[in-house]
Order: structure tokens, then sequence, then C-alpha cells
DNA sequence: AATATTAGTTCAGTCATTTAACTATATGTA
DNA sequence: TACATATAGTTAAATGACTGAACTAATATT
């Protein structure tokens, strides 16, 4: 491939990356209330999938330091949303879950998520979707792959 | 679609879109020299790639307010990578051109990113990258358009 | 000339993050 | 068993990126 071609492509897939981001985080913004952050909704969202969580496991999933992790988990126990629970066996782990108005604030959001999705999918077939998130996967476990390779040279 | 499907596919996609960002992140992050952010590195780069540059611009291309403007050109000013000239005519305006410096620092990043999606793009066909793109745009726009769509409702 | 608009800045506050040092607990080994 | 090491999580200080409101200075409008 030629120099100016893959420099074409670059230009457009950070163009197109950074406005699908940009505009799905606004998005999400406009259909989350006003108490969570996008960076909180998720957050919330990992907690409930997980059957029992905990910051170490958020740490790795989202690539954050624990550091990060327990200041972001006090905001979300500061406003009522997530309970912390001592594990009985290991005394150095905690728990996460949420408490009773996480899970409902959880599934309002999730909801119109959900409604929001299911707007923009109608303007797409179905094909055109399961292939655009075959290729967007298969992105994924390269840079994955990348990352990992990178931190095996150190 | 059923809506365990849509459920499924947005499961899939908020993964999916969730890694290739933040390794896509880290992967950029590791390429530019330590004195740069990424955000910085894609203000250094829109800079340059307009004529003339002014922070109103900067505001609207990012969807950031000008205030952050402000701030993130100072922080680049700072390190002497930007420089602010007075227009002439209008003189409430600034337009913003990279120092020396700048350019080198952008076009020696500008070449480690090339370097990096070169040996991304090999595990790929030319077909298939196109037709993600196409499909990334298709959603770009279909998200930039509802935006503007709940702007007009307010 | 008076009023409104525009470009950009300042300030106070918040969120998300990093790094380094720390506490408390658990595990492994000699 | 006791000492050393590893692990889970917290604290503290710092930075970057952002918002919103109030502001200055310059330009446009009426």
């Amino acid at each position: 491939m030629t120099n100016e071609k893959v420099s074409g492509l670059i230009d457009r897939y950070m163009k197109v990356s950074f406005y699908v981001n940009k505009m799905g985080e606004l998005l999400i913004k406009d259909q989350i209330c006003d108490v969570l952050t996008n960076e909180q909704y998720y957050t919330l969202r990992f907690i409930e999938q997980q059957r029992l969580c905990t910051s170490t496991e958020i740490s790795d999933a989202f690539y954050i330091n624990k550091s990060a992790v327990t200041s972001n988990i006090n905001r979300l126990e500061g406003k009522g949303l997530i309970e912390r629970e001592q594990d009985l066996d290991d005394r150095r782990v905690f728990h996460l879950k949420l408490s009773k108005e996480g899970e409902g604030l959880l599934q309002e959001t999730e909801n119109k998520i959900h409604n929001l999705v299911e707007r923009i999918m109608t303007k797409f077939e179905y094909e055109e979707i399961v292939k655009f998130l075959d290729t967007y996967e298969k992105l994924s476990q390269i840079f994955i792959q990348m990352k990992n390779g990178e931190q095996e040279e150190i």
C-alpha cells in the first residue's frame, strides 16, 4: 500500500473514531440522569454484570490503577449507589454490589440506552452490523495483542 | 429484532468499543513522547491541519468549552509548542500555530503513529478496512444527526 | 451613540487519573 | 512457628481535562 493511501486511511479512521466516541459519549450522557457520569455508569454496569466484584477486578478490566478505583467507588458509595462488603474468609477483600437505589438507577439507565441503541440499529441491516462488529472485534484483538507484545518486550 | 438480540449486540458493541478505545489510546500513548498527552497530540494535529486556527475552531471541532481550550493551549504554549498571534483586522482573534519545536515534535510523532497503524493494517485486507470505515462513517453520521436532532428539540 | 454579539480569559469546582508510600491481611518457606 | 513476601485496598499529592459563570475587550447592529 502506498504511503498516501495509508495516511488517508489513518486520517479517515482517526476522524471517524473521534466523532463516534465523542458523539457516543454525548448521547449516553443525555440518557443518563445527572447524578451519574458516563464513567460511573460503566462502573455500575460492570459491578452488576459480575456476580461478586472487587476493586482489583475493576482495576484489571478498566486498565486503571487500584487507587483510581478506590476514588471512583468512593464517589459511588458517597451517592449511596453501591455498598462494600468485607469478605469473611479473606478480610483484605471487599465485595462490591449495587444498593437498591443503585440497581434501580442502573435499570432505568439501561432501558434508556437500550432504546437509544435500538433507534440507531434500525438504520442498518442486521448483516451490516454483524460484519462491522466482526471487524471491530478483530481490531480489538489485534490491539490487545500488540499491547501485550509491547509489555513483553520491556 | 428481538430484545435479546438487541441486548446482545449492545453488549458486544460496548465491550469492543471500550477495548478498542482504551487500547488505541494506550498504543498512541506509547508512541508519543512523554512531554505530550494524547489530547495534546490531537490538538497539535488539528492546529497543523487548519491553515489558520483559532480557539473557537478548536472548541467547535472538539465539542469542548472555550475555557477548556484556553487552558489546553496555555499548557501547549507553556511547553513552547505553539504560538498565539493576534489578528490585525479583528483584534479579538488569536491565530494559533505550531512553533518550530512543535512542528518537529508533531512530525516525529506522526511518523511513529503512521508506522504503528501500518503494522496494524497488514493484518487486514484492504477491502475489509474500507468496508469497515464505510459503516463506521455511516455510524458517525447517524450519531451526529441524532445529537443535532436532540439539540433542536430543546 | 447605545446595545448586542463575539473571541477569548479567569476563576472555582469536579472528575478521573497517576505514582509512591502506606496498612492490614494472607501465603510461603526455612 | 516465625520471618519474608505477596496481595487487597487506601491515602495523599499532583496533573490534566473539563464545566459554568462572570468577566474584558473588540466588533457589529440598530
